[in-house]
DNA sequence: ATTTACATGTAAGGGGTTACATGATTGA
DNA sequence: TCAATCATGTAACCCCTTACATGTAAAT
């Protein structure tokens, strides 16, 4: 279902930005979307060039003196035509595999303390995270005046603070609970 | 990273619950767990064999008078010890990929009425989850005290509300904003 | 009589990751 | 000089999904 080749479609959708080679691409999903994709090499040259044999991008050798070589690809017709079928389709909600869900879940039997330093570190991380997204909502806001792409942009951004903020805020009422329960606990309600 | 064998420890740690079969363990996930964790028969039964092969888990073939034999499986001990390592790992943030951020993204170039429509499905879907969530909460909380299982079952639950409620929100303020850019709503203000 | 639930597996294929190979240029 | 950045790709491997194969028994 959501397995469907998904990186295709990644790609396809990235080159309606601007026309980027394999380099450019792994670059901009490193910097600028990583916190919702991710691509690697192995994945986007052989893709790149499957679009390429599918006509749905177009390869153009680009030299400049001093530097290497670089295939920068752009859409065809048809790749617009490809991705528009896609913008189509359904969504479904992903089937997940939450790690942190899992350890909690079969968490039983190690000892407490244990669990509440794992929610503990997870909460680290997201707070890292939203740091991180909080530091570059404001510019992202401007984008969102300036122009359609910028205003869509901006909306991914504000999904990944409004979820992680939430994730962060269970994690305080996960660790509340666990932390109710620690025997030593037992006096101090 | 995140890809290493974790359908292992979802197994070894589901193990830890009871000692269960394949089709147990299917149907467990798929009842009690689907929306953080999901396991098919092709994962389930090869991993079974493996674990069973590295001595993490025992099989006993049961056979029941007019019911097909079926190979329960515990775990052993040192199966205990590798799940524990386990529970000792850091935990990663998971990278994922999602699908609905990454159309917004690269929406730009699509109609702005077929984002709002993509929007708009993703939370009525959301909302589907909520309910269902909200419908076994009170159940829940009921476990949480009675076990320490059921404590750590509810939290799982509650993060699923909570960030389910987070999306549905998002999906909300999303709405909003580009319902604002549509131009007809230029002198709706 | 037929569908559903119980029950265990395999095979093919897909999608992706990591690591490697290669080589130029730039900056510290 | 050495690391980092630019740049493209491949190979091995892994994990997982889907679909298939097979068969019994209970329920409708």
């Amino acid at each position: 279902m959501s397995k469907r080749v998904t990186s295709r479609f990644a790609i396809l959708g990235l080159l309606t930005l601007k026309p980027m080679s394999g380099y450019d691409l792994k670059r901009f999903v490193d910097e600028a979307i990583r916190f919702f994709w991710n691509l690697s090499y192995g994945t986007i040259y052989p893709m790149l060039k499957r679009l390429e044999d599918e006509g749905l991008v177009l390869r153009k050798n680009v030299s400049r003196e001093n530097r290497p070589e670089r295939s920068v690809f752009r859409l065809t017709g048809k790749g617009r035509r490809v991705l528009s079928e896609w913008h189509e389709g359904d969504i479904e909600l992903p089937q997940v595999n939450d790690e942190i869900l899992l350890r909690l879940f079969v968490g039983h039997d190690v000892p407490a303390e244990k669990n509440i330093e794992l929610v503990n570190r997870y909460r680290d991380k997201l707070r890292d995270r939203i740091r991180h997204y909080e530091s570059i909502e404001p510019e992202s806001l401007e984008e969102a005046r300036e122009s359609r792409h910028g205003l869509l942009s901006h909306a991914t951004l504000r999904c990944g603070i409004l979820t992680t903020r939430a994730r962060i805020r269970w994690c305080q009422e996960t660790l509340e609970m666990l932390q109710a329960q620690l025997p030593d606990a037992a006096g101090e309600v």
